[in-house]
DNA sequence: GCATGATCATGC
DNA sequence: GCATGATCATGC
């Protein structure tokens, strides 16, 4: 092996480029180092409180190949060079496409000191602007980590139009500490840069400057959508690219961009939209209105770039003449077994809406039934509602399943003791099928109707703009 | 007219 | 075949 010029990004990445095809067992091996070391390698990543190893494979990268000792300060792995190096995880789905296994985690966040910083010049971007991203292939059939392979060595650092994005995300999270509400903030408040949790325990609380109120450990890191974007677009050679929504005339703000497009269209009818994008209508699709919220946008399939880097999702609202919205908001079903298993703050239900920013189109009836765009809005879950009227549906639907499901059967119809719409302002459950027979198995060995939770078309309906109603 | 249970339509 | 988004049907 040769060695490599610390000062050159270059430099580091081709020197970087020998491990592909390795695994980290060789990587130690290679090394030249006694056997017995590699058990010792893994004993360390244990003791440092990530039970997954991953501080532990990086940390063995750094030592066994790079030959540095890692240092903990705020300045990234190779100083001279500016790179900060991270070892990552990716995974090969079902279908065969490449997806990250994980968010990237760039630096914890100190809210008092992020609250002075710019952007570039913060601490969070002298870690992200330019990564030397390792990628490992995760396999959960291979029991000792130190035989995952490396697949990918890249230099990345993101493109311009990913920073603007960013950067106003950066200021959104710090913009939100700075108003004393570090505890609200949530992976869904922003685009492509999250604040995700890191606390071990939820007794693990910290201080903020400009509230009593403790709030939870927070790190900046990549999304997931995000990461699983950068790994099939700039890692992998020749992989599909999807549609942009950004056109030239871009300034800062992507999600008034975003709004402004589909305000354009405000007052325009279906009927007018169909025309106009020359849709048909005696089809009528039932995905209709959420396909015309993407012609809006100026994209002819549904799979938008930066929406699927975001992991924003569009859901079309159709608001009646009686200032109802038709339908509950259905979500993915959850199994019976695996929900009695989770805890709410690790739960399938719950991450999902920490996750996840929605994209509301907003339709609404006149008299005649007739749908006109009345236009767009971002929209993630509130703090409060999600971790007191949500989690208490959640916790409420675990109680029954455990307990054991009451099932009345009249006529052929089911009937059962889940959380009903009536019984909260903002969730409920509901079964979610192909029939009634259509079932997944409850944890006493009956079988039931498969169900997910619903949020309320009131509570939906109460999150809407005014303007937009 | 609403609440609740049941089912449809589409894409992969 | 199944997940997902969306909507239907019935009894009160």
């Amino acid at each position: 092996m040769y060695k490599y010029d610390e000062t050159n990004p270059s430099s580091i990445e081709c020197y970087a480029k020998q491990l592909i095809g390795k695994t980290f067992a060789d990587v130690v091996i290679e090394d030249s180092a006694p056997i017995n070391e590699v058990q010792e390698s893994s004993d360390y990543a244990a003791s440092h409180e990530d039970k997954n190893y991953k501080g532990g494979l990086g940390t063995l990268i750094e030592e066994r190949f790079f030959h540095y000792g890692a240092n903990s300060d705020d300045r990234p792995d190779f100083p001279e060079a500016g790179v900060e190096l991270k070892v990552t995880p990716f995974k090969i789905n079902p279908n065969g496409t490449y997806s990250a296994k994980e968010r990237l985690v760039l630096t914890m966040i100190d809210y008092f000191s992020v609250v002075n910083e710019e952007f570039e010049d913060s601490h969070m971007w002298r870690k992200a602007k330019l990564i030397l991203l390792i990628y490992y292939l995760y396999d959960k059939s291979i029991t000792n980590r130190l035989f995952y392979k490396i697949h990918f060595a890249n230099l990345f650092s993101p493109p311009e139009q990913d920073k603007k994005i960013i950067m106003h995300d950066f200021y959104l999270i710090r913009d939100k500490i700075a108003a004393g509400k570090a505890h609200e903030l949530s992976e869904g408040d922003t685009l492509y840069l999250g604040a995700v949790t890191k606390a071990a325990t939820s007794a693990n609380r910290r201080k903020q400057p400009y509230s009593d109120e403790l709030a939870k450990p927070r790190a900046f890191s990549f999304k997931v959508s995000y990461m699983t974007y950068v790994l099939n677009n700039y890692i992998i050679p020749g992989k599909e690219t999807y549609e942009h929504i950004i056109q030239d005339d871009f300034e800062e703000d992507f999600e008034a961009y975003v709004i402004n497009k589909v305000k354009r269209y405000s007052g325009k009818s279906i009927k007018h939209l169909c025309n106009e994008f020359d849709v048909d209508l005696t089809k009528k699709p039932k995905n209709l209105e959420a396909m015309l919220a993407y012609k809006m946008l100026g994209i002819k399939g549904n799979n938008a770039e930066e929406f699927v880097k975001a992991n924003i999702v569009v859901k079309a609202i159709r608001i009646g003449s009686n200032n109802k919205i038709k339908e509950h908001m259905s979500f993915p079903t959850f199994k019976f077994k695996e929900l009695i298993e989770e805890d709410w703050d690790n739960s399938v239900f719950g991450n999902y809406l920490r996750d996840t920013r929605f994209f509301f189109v907003i339709y609404k009836a006149d008299e005649n039934g007739e749908l006109y765009v009345k236009g767009g809005q971002f929209w993630n879950i509130p703090y409060n509602d999600l971790e007191t009227d949500v989690r208490s549906v959640w916790e409420q639907t675990k109680k029954v399943i455990r307990e054991g499901l009451i099932i009345n059967n009249v006529n052929g119809i089911n009937t059962n003791n889940l959380p009903k719409q009536t019984e909260n302002r903002a969730c409920h459950v509901r079964p979610h099928a192909r029939n009634a027979a259509d079932t997944y198995e409850l944890p006493d060995g009956r079988h039931y109707t498969k169900q997910c939770f619903w949020l309320n078309n009131s509570y939906i309906y109460s999150q809407i703009d005014n303007e937009l109603k």
